[in-house]
DNA sequence: TATTGTTATACTCTATAACTATA
DNA sequence: TATAGTTATAGAGTATAACAATA
């Protein structure tokens, strides 16, 4: 038996192991590969995923504070400075103060924030339908749809 | 209005976002809540996702060496050194030699790693089994079967 | 007292490159 | 020349704790 059928044929036994069974296995497995797809593409444009989803929530939500914003992102306040700085640092957002709380920084996109965000919009919709074109628009809203049942569950605690 | 419906109102808009149309936002977010549920659960037992598994293919697949155990969980073969070590520091995972190549480590799950990793599955199961509870059985096989299909993407490269 | 943004710090996960011993 | 395991190193990503300014 060559070298490469040993390899399929441990890859095969692999799609009845238990591992194979698990929710949180394959969800990781799947979550690489559609991360490193990502990156591939939007990486020359300088977003990487946490970078392309904040400039997005600022831009939906004009003046949402940097707590507001790290809660919708379901990271720590702290984890979110170096993003903004790095955001703010390519003039895509703007820290402005907020009327009545001077302790909170409210973000605004900038001109250049909302035509670098609608590109790499168009750029991010065009990786999802090249990766997932074998899927049909009923697979996709399936998986959507069973993904933020899960991402509910996160929410009683 | 007060503070707290202001969230609830933010929270209602970013259920129309397009960052919530897209796969790859919801793959993370959802993988996330898993995993944190993972680690609390299995935490004690000194199993991280990867370490559980790790010795879950060891021991599906004695002797596999760690070039083909690296592949079958898709990282680097520099990566599942340190895996490794701790497996086998704990006396869970053994390394021994392949007659025939005396470069090669193949791996064995030692009769304690046989244990551990039965009461590590039986507890992942009931993590799983608990935190989906509110999904059918059916929800979960259409579940995997799209994560395996999203994994089947990465092979084409 | 509590909250906002910030800094300092550390830990996990992962990758790349280079080394060694074999093949 | 190529491969298996290893080491050194670095870079994301994230969390906790503490702090100053403000509420």
């Amino acid at each position: 038996m060559t070298r490469r059928k040993q390899m399929e044929k441990l890859e095969l036994d692999a799609e009845s192991s238990h591992l194979e069974g698990l929710i949180g296995y394959n969800l990781k497995r799947a979550y690489v590969i559609v991360q490193t797809d990502f990156r591939r593409v939007l990486g020359d444009d300088g977003f990487s995923p946490r970078a392309y989803s904040a400039l997005s929530l600022v831009a939906q939500f004009p003046n949402i504070t940097q707590t507001g914003l790290s809660k919708m992102l379901g990271i720590e306040r702290s984890g979110l400075v170096a993003i903004i700085d790095d955001l703010e640092g390519r003039e895509l957002v703007q820290r402005t103060t907020v009327a009545g709380d001077r302790r909170a920084q409210a973000l605004l996109p900038t001109p250049k924030g909302i035509k670098a965000l609608a590109e790499a919009t168009a750029t991010v919709r065009a990786h999802e339908n090249t990766l997932f074109a074998d899927f049909s628009q009923e697979d996709r809203a399936t998986l959507i749809e069973l993904l933020q049942r899960i991402r509910g569950l996160g929410e009683d605690k």
